[in-house]
DNA sequence: TTGACATGCAAGTCGTCACTTGCCTATCGT
DNA sequence: ACGATAGGCAAGTGACGACTTGCATGTCAA
């Protein structure tokens, strides 16, 4: 989960599920283009959901042709609780 | 700062910071071979402290030939935050 | 001052990752 | 049925990352 979180890309494809949830491949694509000046390729694009899948960060719905993406934030509330579950004041 | 939460001797040995702050580069070592069974060298643990540092997680303090490690969770918070803000309830 | 200790630097190796390329499957509209 | 659209699979390539290896620097105790 933390290496999905590694690639720049994919950071900013969470950036824009969470502006917009439950876009398709093409439609990623397209906004990553336009709006964060990424070109990447379809194909990329869909390598790196297919991590972020991996990593529980994405879950997919299947509707006809389409398969929508949705952004799942449950797996990145541990993060920052397991260095500062020690500390006062926490 | 993704890029060093990547690995995963780099996240145990913030563990291990978290456990017990301002140890020493061989202090680690010893520690991430008997209690996380982590049979890294002295370079590599070393190599790791240096791209933590990069990152603005571990800040480090001299006295005379020791070199101590201080972890610094502050580039951790806003994380979470990231894709969270524009969703209610937060 | 000399040897042991704690750390630093740099080149090289090997595996993994991001991306491409090419082709294939599936669904929808007409 | 046929073309167009949306997506999938897999092999190959180039670059980066983790680790090793070997040596060098700096510090302290005796």
């Amino acid at each position: 989960m933390f290496k999905a979180l590694a690639d720049g890309t994919r950071r900013t494809i969470l950036d824009e599920l969470t502006e917009q949830d439950g876009q398709t491949l093409f439609e990623i694509c397209a906004r990553l283009a336009t709006k964060h000046g990424l070109a990447s390729s379809r194909q990329a694009i869909s390598q790196h959901l297919d991590a972020l899948e991996s990593a529980g960060l994405v879950r997919t719905s299947r509707e006809g042709r389409y398969k929508f993406h949705h952004i799942d934030t449950a797996p990145l509330e541990p993060i920052v609780e397991r260095w500062l579950a020690e500390r006062p004041g926490r």
